[in-house]
DNA sequence: CGCTTACTAAAGTACTCGCTTGACTATCTG
DNA sequence: CAGATAGTCAAGCGAGTACTTTAGTAAGCG
């Protein structure tokens, strides 16, 4: 419970990559070995471990090695706190939108706008 | 709607930065200046102008400047893209979750394992 | 008009990321 | 046992991040 601002960075941090996304999305599906998760990857296998690495320490997924080979499994749990953070922020600034929409529509170019007003940019 | 993939990246890695989770927080409860989204952030305010540039960039939010302050604002859609690739993942591995607890059941150290099978590691 | 406020732009710096290569260790397979 | 296979560890490197300071510009205020 402690320190889940570290956590939630971690997280979305794993998921900002394409590469440890497609892992993630791989595994979605069911249990790959490393080599299995890095194919599609066109990167030495080296690398693919230390993406699988970062998704470790992210708390995505997880794994475990029998014998030679390591299994990674995903950890929905993982993902539900990072899903769970921005479904709260959502939720929160549905209520706001309404006055938002009115603000963005008063200072936007429209007929009816005041005539000499001050410059708006972007 | 082309390289989704590119947007995910910045949306993600957007929201890995604690400082800039804060300002979408203040964000989704209404519009603020870009001075007032620093304010709780110790930080220079050139600093924080780069955050908001990154938070532009990745559409998490938008902004205009009127007169001599920039007012930013939440984009719900961005949030809403991330959201709903996490979970997209999350409902498919709820299908695979029963074998999944299967296999690691058979492969934890439980009672009636293997006796001298190959080690497990973490 | 002069002072303050709210940014903006550029340059510099320390640190982190993503990836490579090379060397090494186990574990299967024939 | 001699490979081949699956992964691990460490060092290194180029690019990107997260700031900083310095030096502006433009807008609002008295």
């Amino acid at each position: 419970m402690l320190d889940q601002v570290a956590d939630l960075d971690r997280v979305f941090q794993a998921l900002a990559d394409p590469g440890r996304r497609l892992m993630v999305e791989r595994l979605s599906q069911g249990p790959a070995s490393v080599s299995e998760l890095g194919r599609p990857l066109a990167m030495s296998l080296a690398g693919v471990v230390q993406h699988v690495q970062v998704l470790e320490a992210s708390g995505l997924i997880l794994s475990q090695k029998v014998g030679r080979t390591r299994t990674c499994s995903i950890n929905p749990a993982a993902l539900q706190s990072a899903e769970s953070w921005i479904s709260a922020r959502r939720a929160l600034c549905g209520r706001h939108l309404d006055r938002l929409g009115d603000y963005l529509a008063d200072t936007a170019d429209s007929p009816g706008t005041h005539p000499a007003g001050p410059r708006s940019e972007q």
